[in-house]
DNA sequence: TAACGCATTAGGGTTTACCCTTAGTGGGCG
DNA sequence: CGCCCACTAAGGGTAAACCCTAATGCGTTA
């Protein structure tokens, strides 16, 4: 898996893309540079970790159609616009579709600099909590339908007789389900597991 | 307490002020209309629910410092920027800073209006789970150091055995301070503490 | 059909948690 | 000084959870 942080280029002016491009890796950044939204798509960036500089106007699929494209691939990567030609409105419907910022030309190069790092950051710290959250995920979905009506039972603080008589089912039985799923879901401990269904609940809910 | 939603107007036209009012009582919206960022502040707005219609351009404090001054004061209302001569770096220090919207005049009424309703429900959304989040701060108020060291064990999922060797004390001593958090906390369950816990905890975090 | 996974039940034993009562010590306060 | 509170500790009993082993019925799949 490539996991270093690369800074996705896309812009539809070669020159700017080269100027960005030698910007990036006059600090050591890894660049990859694309003429458009598409191109970028194809490249398959799903699951690359770094950030993303977007020129916002762009022929073809426009930079805020890319960025909603993205969210509707589930791919994860902190977009900081670039425009030349923006106005207020664009500018607000960036930031509140979730844009890591929205920088105007000309820029500061140092503050742009600034910038990509925060993104790559924010990316880096994104990825390491995400990643714990897929295993919780792919460990919840080794549960049976019983094992996890159980669980979801216990994390609401049922005690077991309780559990038993809901699901009209024997104490002993009750007992042996929430064994296979602490086993199963590699929970040391009851809040352990609460902790897990909490933190996966409300992120759940947000995203 | 005032508990019904008020939408707050602060902007040095009075001209201005009055059409916003007109605007949302024409719909049924209580307004309070302010001239200053200062006299809004000396209002004293804490705890007060609805959302503010802020203009951005003003004598004396202008409205990305009020927004400032309210983040400092932790008064916790949804802010819509309005501004007749904003450009991109404004817009983008007003969202980034946490602004529920940035509209531009002439802005159209209706939208205005679903802009504002939105912003109230965010804010009672925000304020019906704050209540909750205070109340168990509240309690956790009234633990003693010691209880509160044993409630941190506790939830980290350690046993009273472990959590004994740990401070250095009885099982008994343990057992006895266990049973004070869950009286105290008015937690009925384990997985009901850890919950608190978590919540409190994953909200410390980020405000 | 045989093997497998799943849900279910059970016994027996160990460990832990919970409940009630009692009680000694040290600190701060009226 | 006496009182309240925090902290400590104990005994003794009940209930719940945890661990290991074992067995049955029931679908699905190899």
């Amino acid at each position: 898996m490539s996991n270093t942080a690369t800074v996705f280029i896309v812009d539809d002016d070669e020159a700017v893309r080269n100027s960005l491009s030698f910007l990036m890796q006059s600090v050591g950044l890894q660049t990859e540079s694309f003429e458009s939204a598409s191109h970028f798509l194809d490249a398959s960036p799903a699951g690359r970790a770094g950030c993303l500089l977007l020129d916002i106007r762009m022929p073809g699929m426009s930079g805020l159609e890319l960025q909603g494209e993205l969210e509707e691939r589930d791919i994860q990567l902190p977009v900081i616009f670039i425009s030349g030609h923006a106005d207020v409105p664009m500018a607000v419907r960036a930031l509140k579709s979730g844009a890591f910022d929205f920088i105007e030309k000309p820029f500061n190069d140092q503050l742009l600099l600034d910038c990509v790092q925060r993104a790559i950051e924010s990316d880096r710290q994104q990825r390491a909590s995400g990643a714990q959250l897929d295993e919780w995920r792919d460990r919840l979905a080794t549960l049976t339908p019983r094992e996890r009506e159980v669980m979801e039972l216990v994390v609401e603080g049922a005690a077991n007789k309780v559990i038993s008589s809901t699901l009209g089912v024997s104490l002993k039985t009750v007992e042996a389900h929430r064994a296979r799923v602490m086993e199963k879901l590699k929970a040391d401990s009851l809040s352990h597991l609460v902790r897990m269904n909490v933190l996966l609940h409300s992120l759940q809910g947000e995203g």
